[in-house]
RNA sequence: GGAGAGAUGGCCGAGUGGUCGAAGGCACCCGCUUGCUAAGCGGGCAUACUGAAAGGUAUCGAGGGUUCAAAUCCCUCUCUCUCCGCCA
């Protein structure tokens, strides 16, 4: 969420950097101008008749003779009085309702430095890292190999569960397993990331702090239950571990001097993919359900930028261990999602689609998600007086999406007899098997 | 699922209608003291909104109600703890 006082206060700025994400529309910017005014003034009239009221309402404490003409006079005119605040302090949060309800749709303001663009044909490339595989013969795609290894089973995950699931056997099984422990290990032994493992049903008021709603509620699978009361009849299955971890500190005052520090979570997501019909109905890069390991770190507003570096070096080093060749890019104005402000996305080339794919996006959000959820940390006091509270600077970036990990595996690591070996950062998580193979006959 | 107890500031804990944004203690910060020494004394120490400022307003788990006035009374809900049942 924006800072409100920061919206009006620099409103053609605003304006400005929101068409560069393609909102466009001036007679919101009018709105919003407005209904500060008028909170403004709700909230001077409200406050001031309500100083009167304890005023009033003081000096009838002191009234010794409570069955008194005086007292009952008093009483009568500040129950008018009473009356009157009322409807101001209704007035009020009408305005404020609706000044938030504003607010929540509004995407975060892209950073000085983001690339403005339309769409991510505009994303600039940062860097290339590795050698483009190459094949002496024609590579296949991880759908081909993966059946013909016997390590995939679509037709019986549709028969569970429909399109877009996907049934991972014997070694798919155990890749997968695999990729998720050797992420995590290098997180937290070598990048300083405290392992958490979090809830991944979560209530929508996580969803609102991290962004997913009100606008995207329909991408997200929500869970029904009559049997709870308003706040949790409505959970939702997290479509990122950025939910949960984020929110883990939503409502909190942090100790400033514990900045910046970091979670890393494994989870499952769960995405509806709406809008998607048609893409990517191939193989696994798509699915409503997949495993990611995700990063979040916490931070102050100096850090911000050395700690998006600091991500994603923590997600390309997965990549670099794994030998798996890809590339930097980062995401123009038009790309970016809704929360952050500059984000690096991770491509890994995949020689079944002969193209570079989305396999990590690490995004600094400022204080957007932080205002949403009442994030906060006390910086170190100065001079004996203790410092105000600031709103932390949030980051996320996928440490990898596991599935596409084992695409790219797969596909970069393939040999002609179609079999894939196992790169040996794997090994040990794999007991030890460095190979493949087609099963038996 | 059944029975009961509770929720107050960073923590502990007092407070049952007005003088309570809230005693006291601990922790923390600043200063003083330095022959009572893992000590003593003084002061400070919630968050947010509003206002140029002085100040004002809100917040005692959440929401609603009664009242001129609610941390205190009433209603609904949530969470935590204890016991029983069930269960991975």
């Amino acid at each position: 969420m924006l800072d409100l006082r920061y919206v009006v206060d620099h409103l053609e700025e605003v304006k400005a950097l929101l068409e560069t994400r393609g909102v466009r529309d001036a007679a919101l910017f009018e709105r919003l101008s407005t209904l500060r005014k008028g909170r403004s003034e709700a909230i001077q009239l409200a406050e001031g008749r309500r100083a009167e009221l304890k005023r009033h309402s003081d000096e009838m404490a002191k009234i010794a003779d409570k069955k008194s003409a005086e007292f009952a006079e008093k009483r009568a005119a500040l129950r008018t009085l009473g009356d009157e605040i009322k409807t101001h302090e209704a007035k009020l949060m009408e305005i404020e309702q609706e000044l938030n309800a504003l607010l929540l749709e509004l995407p975060n303001l892209p950073h000085e430095s983001t690339p403005v663009g339309a769409s991510e044909e505009d994303n600039p490339v940062v860097r290339v890292i590795g050698e483009r595989p190459e094949f002496e013969f024609e590579p296949k795609d991880h759908v081909e190999l993966g059946t013909s290894l016997g390590i995939f089973d679509f037709e019986r995950a549709a028969k569970l569960s429909g399109s877009r699931f996907s049934v991972l056997r014997g070694a798919g099984a155990r890749l997968e397993r695999a990729l998720t422990q050797f992420m995590l290990d290098l997180h937290t032994e070598e990048h300083g990331y405290t392992e958490v493992w979090p809830p991944i049903l979560v209530k929508d008021s996580a969803m609102r702090g991290t962004g997913q709603l009100p606008k995207f509620a329909e991408d997200a699978f929500r869970i029904a239950r009559d049997d709870a009361d308003a706040e949790a009849r409505e959970l939702y299955l997290i479509p990122t571990a950025e939910v949960s971890l984020t929110n883990l500190h939503a409502d909190e005052i942090l100790d400033g001097a514990s900045l910046p520090f970091g979670y890393t979570a494994y989870t499952p997501c769960f995405r509806k993919e709406a809008g998607s019909y048609g893409r990517d109905t191939r193989g696994i890069i798509r699915q409503h359900q997949f495993d990611k390991v995700e990063l979040v770190r916490f931070c102050t507003e100096e850090q911000g930028l050395d700690e998006l570096e600091r991500l994603v070096s923590h997600a390309e080093e997965v990549l670099k261990r794994l030998g798996l060749h890809y590339r930097v890019v980062e995401l123009c104005t038009g790309d970016m999602g809704f929360a952050a402000r500059k984000t690096y996305d991770l491509e890994v080339w995949l020689p079944g689609q002969n193209a570079y794919r989305e396999i990590s996006s690490c995004s600094y959000c400022g204080d957007f998600q932080a205002r949403r959820m009442k994030a906060r940390y006390r910086p170190a006091s100065l001079d004996g007086k203790k410092a105000k509270p600031q709103l932390v600077h949030t980051l996320n970036g996928s440490g990898l999406a596991v599935g596409r990990t084992l695409v790219a595996v797969l596909e970069q690591y393939q040999r002609a007899d179609g079999s894939v070996v196992i790169p040996e950062a794997l090994r040990p998580h794999m007991g030890g098997l460095e190979v493949i193979e087609h099963p038996a006959g």
